[in-house]
DNA sequence: GGATTGCGGATGTTGGATATCCGGATATAG
DNA sequence: CTATATCCGGATATCCAACATCCGCAATCC
């Protein structure tokens, strides 16, 4: 059970766009350029969160992106789930209608299945902790533990690449 | 991100392994039989379950397999981690480390990064969720929620099946 | 010794994630 | 109004892990 990388590279985006003047905003070329990672693909899972509202996108000369809502309003969890889709990592496939012991009527089989009920309780609080943590405050936790060096560098490239 | 459907028959295998007299257990083949799954495949992951300490192999006629433990004492997460594995979904690629605000000297990135503080929090409260249920509770789920019908059927199934 | 069963390596198959490209639409600058 | 910069979305190619099967070996019981 693995989980996509772009959901990585849409948090560590969204933390930056936290710190982008959002009448400025920056380019999907521009993110891809700052993280180290694929433009073209990158793109894709931008243009995903733009859909989810997580994202607005500017487009024409001067646009790009920024978030759709304040640091403080959008969770990680919004961007987890506009990247990775909202399907459930356990699906349950009703074994137990299956097999010589199933095959019954179908009011056999109403509720949902107890061993998915468990897996589905476990993402429910996989979930929960995810909504309660917001991009602001990811923000917040690498202004406070990132090192002078590289609070420094990532400015610096910012004042640079951003000054047009 | 997709779980295996391993998972899920592991599971179901357990709980019908709970209700086995220990002294026969259950051949590989009348496991997949009365899930109505591939033989082959499952037998895999009932290799891995042995590895992992939860089942009991008995090889040789009469042979099968059977729960290592008392049903109460086996969790849900030690099922799921012998089939999943125990890698994490979202693993940290280090992309603070990549880009032009990256490449300073290696102690500027000690502490774990923080995005992946926050979903390495959200998966151990799923793991936990996962480690507060037993096989017995998911054994006693089913004997209240199953139809009588159905578990008639299953009931009927194991005595013919398992005379020898 | 023969039959049954689990064990584990080797192998083939398939589906999704990864990654790229290109034509079209849109907005701004001059 | 034209040129440029940018996002949008479909099509495509590639790659890898999950899925699935098979076969020879080892262990056990009759």
């Amino acid at each position: 059970m693995r989980m996509s990388d772009g959901v990585e590279w849409a948090l560590h985006v969204a933390s930056l766009l936290a710190v982008v003047p959002p009448e400025k905003g920056m380019t999907a070329a521009k993110l891809a350029e700052f993280h180290g990672v694929p433009g073209a693909y990158l793109a894709k899972h931008l243009q995903a969160l733009t859909r989810a509202g997580v994202f607005e996108a500017v487009p024409g000369r001067g646009g790009g992106y920024r978030l759709a809502r304040p640091a403080a309003d959008v969770t990680v969890l919004e961007v987890v789930e506009a990247v990775e889709g909202r399907t459930r990592a356990f699906e349950c496939s009703e074994i137990r209608q299956r097999g010589p012991a199933g095959g019954g009527p179908k009011s056999d089989y109403r509720g949902v299945c107890g061993i998915a009920r468990v897996m589905y309780d476990a993402e429910a609080a996989y979930r929960e902790e995810l909504r309660k943590v917001t991009i602001a405050d990811l923000l917040g936790s690498f202004l406070r533990s990132a090192s002078p060096g590289a609070q420094v560098r990532a400015a610096t490239w910012m004042q640079k690449e951003m000054s047009s």
